[in-house]
DNA sequence: GGGCTGGATTTCAATTCCGAACTCTTTCAA
DNA sequence: TTGAAAGAGTTCGGAATTGAAATCCAGCCC
């Protein structure tokens, strides 16, 4: 039943796993609720702030930390007759998370979602047509979950 | 520069988000490791703590909130000749996170990668060549990120 | 100057985490 | 029959992190 044998250890030690350091970085609570936030556009400490209700402390922290990381970028913004204020915009690289948190978002629809219809749904511009978080091989098809295999260097 | 207009809030409260309700639950490094080493194959509680390094009481709260969740499952195995022990599969809620955990690790291989080769790859079954995560259409034909729009559902 | 505003820091109790030692049960070995 | 081993936890202090609120701080307005 379950597809996946048995084993010890997993074969790549988690120092050098570039998945372990994914989750060193993004795998937290706060983090990912912020990187949440800011794929909705959300882009200042007060926002963040009023969208989470987390700790101001938690927050200065966290946003330190991604834009450390690299995932988002500290830019000025000025409203006229207002002071300069700093806003926090995802990179190219936190952009490029885009796929996975909407992948995310359509599991808990799917294992979470109490029957009902999800509050927000993604689209192809200028279709009705729903899209979904996939692999895909160099040409741009599709490949199912169960043909993916993994594959260790060396 | 940035594709995502600024925004004040999300348009969805974090209360009746899925992806908010997904990150409640695996929103958490030890949690994300958990994972990780199961899907790799880890199944008992002494090589999942050899696995991560972590404080066993950690280990167990943690498992026990993936069970209660139903990501887990506990089942009982027996060695012969040694006594009955409990194991901890994934079931198939926890397996349909795999995609998601291998997009993590390629977006860590492309952003923290370090020049080096990933210690792991993914492939189509029967061929060599990479597969990624991407959004696709019904049909399965992949869908550009600029071509992604959120529709709110009400 | 004096108030306002949005970032950020300080403070301190409450929680969570860590690490090591300890318990409990069954099986094997002397 | 006694005891050692092994696996899966639990117990227990001390350390670190969190949460909530108050406070600080810099620039813009009048």
């Amino acid at each position: 039943m379950s597809q996946i044998p048995l084993a010890r250890r997993s074969p790549i030690a988690p120092e050098n796993c570039n998945l372990a350091r994914t989750i060193e970085i993004i795998g937290d609570r706060w983090t990912l609720l912020i990187l949440r936030a800011a794929l909705y556009g959300v882009r200042r400490f007060d926002d963040f702030q009023a969208e989470l209700g987390c700790p101001r402390t938690v927050l200065s922290g966290r946003l330190k930390i991604l834009v450390d990381a690299g995932l988002l970028t500290r830019k000025t913004y000025k409203v006229p007759g207002k002071r300069a204020r700093p806003e926090y915009v995802l990179s190219a690289m936190g952009l490029s998370l885009r796929p996975i948190l909407v992948g995310l978002t359509q599991w808990g629809d799917v294992w979470l979602g109490k029957g009902e219809a999800p509050p927000i749904s993604f689209t192809k511009a200028g279709s009705k047509t729903a899209i979904r978080a996939a692999f895909v091989d160099p040409e741009g098809r599709e490949v199912r979950p169960d043909q993916i295999r993994a594959v260790l260097r060396g």
